[in-house]
DNA sequence: TACTATTGTTTCACAAAGAAACAATAATTC
DNA sequence: GAATTATTGTTTCTTTGTGAAACAATAGTA
């Protein structure tokens, strides 16, 4: 068994919600563990030896090849019914493992993070425990497992009440876009629809957007500029 | 020693900063350790069956004698500068336990929550670790151990983002306020003045207030009405 | 060259916010 | 008991911001 209890703090996780963007949707990164139908959060643990923020972009980084990716915690998860020894058991004698007793099967204060991150930059790794992390609309997601569907609910709450102050970390979009897709983004998150005048004119006089050339490729009306979030 | 390791949590620890308010002044309660001159927050440990937002509670209802209080919980800290075996051993010490190694020198990660108290109604008591228990004004507090003073930061900043969908939950002033009383609790927590008709109006659009009979043996003017939130 | 779809900007109506003036009144002073 | 004073509650005016619609520009298509 690779998780050694002298490794890692204890009655301690992290769970992250990573969202991306594609076309009109927000995602969200699911893992599959092993012949369970269980999906969960990509989480882990904390090394007795590593800062909290350090634990989940290690995490982070090893399923989603990413660095430097744009991380928040937003909360952290308590309560009791976190705590389901049985299902901690069931989950190792499926990888082969077969345990009495584990550190693992302990309960679990758990430190919830989102990130945000490009789609279409990321093929995910599943790790040792799940054989699959895909990604789901934020509006078709599998049951999930104990309390992670409140943590998606609380993580999304966050980001949205958070949106205009965080522009700037955004890495759900790719590194040049049009209004429109930025909009899209806005949309998606908030869950509702923008006025379009009056968001191009918030977002411009925000004034962290660089314009520049037109490119577009697209159909037969008059070409978006591209921008870029100002460093 | 009272505190034993198998009654609680290990790694986990929560600290709480308490706003109370007096005159025109926000004050926060700060214990100090027996004969150290180390000043930190009120904080505590979770037991092992019990969820984290009710440790907070006990707590925070033992060392104020107050229950139902607005707690919320702001950030959780986990970076390496908390961790200082050493202190924490010469506070052991002090209090006649001398031991070589102990759960308490270990590495925690804290939850931090703060609550929102009317000062008048507390009379706080210490703990067995401290011998003093004070509020301090905010701008004077003493020199708070580890990152305790980033703590104390981080929960102004969330305090002041979130003020006006908190109202209902206050408790820093009596049942019955004035529209002054309740503007320079504003005042004191935001740092800045507000504007008084624009105060009282804005106030009064909430539509979150109970406007009650006069009642003020003040001075020589015009009294003010009482308010109190509505249930 | 006219047409179409989409983008960028402007205009107009309306609501919200900030500053100042006005009105009301409890205690004090003469 | 009338004038005075300090403070409170309200109103008015101006400025700023927001939402909806109209207008202008233009890359491709017919």
């Amino acid at each position: 068994m690779p998780l050694l209890q002298e490794e890692y703090l204890q009655n301690i996780s992290y769970d992250s919600v990573i969202f991306g963007f594609s076309g009109e949707k927000l995602k969200i990164l699911v893992l599959e563990y092993h012949n369970m139908k269980t999906f969960a959060l990509p989480g882990g643990f904390v090394k007795v030896n590593e800062p909290l923020d350090e634990a989940v972009k290690r995490g982070l980084s090893e399923r989603t090849g990413l660095d430097e990716i744009y991380l928040e915690q937003f909360h952290t998860f308590g309560s009791m019914d976190r705590f389901s020894p049985a299902v901690m058991r069931k989950m190792l004698l499926e990888q082969g493992y077969d345990y009495e007793d584990h550190w693992f099967f302990g309960r679990f204060i758990t430190v919830g993070y989102y990130a945000l991150i490009n789609y279409e930059n990321v093929v995910p790794k599943p790790d040792e425990l799940s054989d699959s992390i895909k990604w789901y609309d934020y509006d078709q997601l599998p049951k999930l497992m104990m309390d992670h569907a409140e943590i998606v609910e609380k993580a999304l709450d966050h980001l949205r009440s958070n949106l205009d102050h965080k522009l700037l970390s955004f890495n759900l979009l790719p590194e040049r876009f049009t209004m429109k897709e930025l909009q899209q983004v806005y949309e998606a998150i908030l869950g509702e629809t923008q006025n379009r005048a009056n968001f191009q004119r918030k977002m411009l006089s925000l004034n962290i957007l660089e314009r520049h050339e037109k490119l577009f490729l697209g159909g037969s009306h008059k070409a978006p500029f591209l921008y870029s979030f100002k460093k």
